[in-house]
DNA sequence: TGCCACATACCGACTGGTTAGTCTGTGGAG
DNA sequence: CTCCACAGACTAACCAGTCGGTATGTGGCA
C-alpha cells in the first residue's frame, strides 16, 4: 500500500528523502550550513547516516538540491507570469509581487539562498549562478519591454532595477517574521508598488 | 621612535591588530566565517596564533570587531547628513547615495554583515541589532519627515520603504564587482534615484 | 652608569573535541 | 536466495583555544 521509502512507525509519513530535505532546510536556515551537523539532520529526520548517505552524495549535495528546488520553483511561477496576456505593467507588477509572496512562504529556503552559496562546491555554485542568471534576465526582459513600450522609465538601466527589486527580496528573510502587521500579500502589493512608482515615466 | 606594535621588518607596516583585521576580513568575506581557521588568519597576517589570542579573545571577538567597525562608520556618516542643513529629498537623497558608495568602498565589510551575524554569540547578536536599530530609525525619520511635510508619498510605510533600499545595499555584495560597468557613485546615484521615485507623491 | 624586576608582545607545540564520510552488517520483501 | 534500504560503529582530518616559554623594552634604584 505504501511505497517502500513510506513506512515508519503507524502514521503516513513523508518518504525519507524529504524528510531528509525538509529537516536540512530548517536546520540551515536556522544555525547555517557550517554550524549543522550531519548527525543533527539525520536524527531531525528520524534516521542514521547511512539513510543519509544511502540517498545523497555528500552533505553539499542536500543543499544543492534545495537550491535546485528553489530556482525551479521561482523560474516556472516567473514564466507563468511573465507570458500572461496582459500589459506590460500588469505582468511585471504581478511577477513582482508573486515572488515577495513566494519567498515569504519558503522563508527558510531563502535565508539559506542567500548566505549559503559560498559552502557549494565550486562546480555547484557555478550552475546555480547559471539557473540565476536565466531567472535575472526573464525579469530584466520584461522592463526592457516596458522601457521600449514607453510606459516605463528609462532613466536607469533595467538590470539595476532587477537588482534593486531583488534586493528588497533578498532582504526580506532578515527583516519579515511571520505573524507580523502585514500579510505576505500587503507586504509583496507595497513592494510591488514600489518598484511600479520608481519605474513611473 | 616607532610605536612597539609596529616594527616588524624594515619596511612600515601596519600595528598587528590592524594586520589581523584586515586578514581576517578578506578571509572572512572570501570563504566566510565557518570556512577560514585562525591558523589561515595569522599566517596571512604574518604571526602566530599567540598574537592573535593576546590581541582578542577568541575568533568571534575577531567578527565583532569587524561589525563594530562597520556600524560606527555607517551611523556616524548617516547621522552627518540626516544633520545637514537642506530640504529632506536633498538630505534622503544624500544618505541614501553615500551608504551605497560606503557599501562599494567596503564590499568585504557588507558580504560579511549580512552573511555571519549567526556566527556571533547570542549576546553578541543583540548588541549589532540594536546598533542596526538604531540606524534604521535614523533612516526611517528622515522618511517620515518627508512624508509629513508631503514631498514624500505615504502609500508605503516608511519602514518598509527603509527595508526596500536597504534590501538593495545588502545586495549589493552579491552582484556588483570593482571594475564594473559603473562606478560606484553612478550606482549610488541611480539607487538613490530610485529610491527618490518610488516616494514620488 | 649598571643592574634588577617586571611587563608587554609575541611564538608554536599540544590537547580535547568535533565532524564528514566509510564500511560492514542486517532485516524484510519478492 | 538476493537485493534494497537502511543501521551504526569507526576513522582520519581538522580546528579553537591553551600554555609554557622567549625576547625586547622600561622604570626604579644604588
Amino acid at each position: 500500500m505504501t511505497s517502500p521509502a513510506t513506512r515508519r512507525q503507524g502514521s503516513t509519513t513523508q518518504p525519507v528523502p524529504q524528510r531528509l530535505l525538509a529537516a536540512a532546510t530548517r536546520l540551515f536556515a536556522d544555525r547555517g550550513y557550517d554550524r549543522t551537523s550531519v548527525q543533527e539532520i539525520v536524527e531531525a529526520a528520524g534516521v542514521t547516516k547511512g539513510a543519509l548517505y544511502h540517498y545523497f552524495g555528500s552533505k553539499d549535495d542536500l543543499l544543492h538540491e534545495i537550491y535546485g528546488r528553489v530556482l525551479r520553483l521561482q523560474q516556472e511561477r516567473l514564466d507563468a507570469f511573465a507570458e500572461a496576456d496582459a500589459p506590460v505593467e500588469q505582468r511585471l507588477r504581478d511577477a513582482a509581487a508573486d515572488v515577495v509572496v513566494t519567498t515569504i512562504e519558503n522563508l527558510d529556503d531563502a535565508s539559506i539562498f542567500f548566505r549559503s552559496m559560498h559552502q557549494l562546491s565550486e562546480e555547484k555554485q557555478k550552475q546555480v549562478r547559471a539557473e540565476r542568471r536565466r531567472y535575472h534576465e526573464r525579469f530584466r526582459a520584461l522592463i526592457e519591454e516596458g522601457q521600449k513600450a514607453g510606459v516605463f522609465s528609462t532613466a536607469t538601466p533595467a538590470d539595476l532595477v532587477v537588482d534593486y527589486h531583488f534586493g528588497s527580496v533578498h532582504h526580506l528573510s532578515t527583516w519579515y517574521r511571520p505573524g507580523g502587521r502585514l500579510t505576505p500579500q500587503q507586504v509583496a502589493d507595497h513592494l510591488a508598488d514600489l518598484l511600479l512608482r520608481a519605474l513611473r515615466p
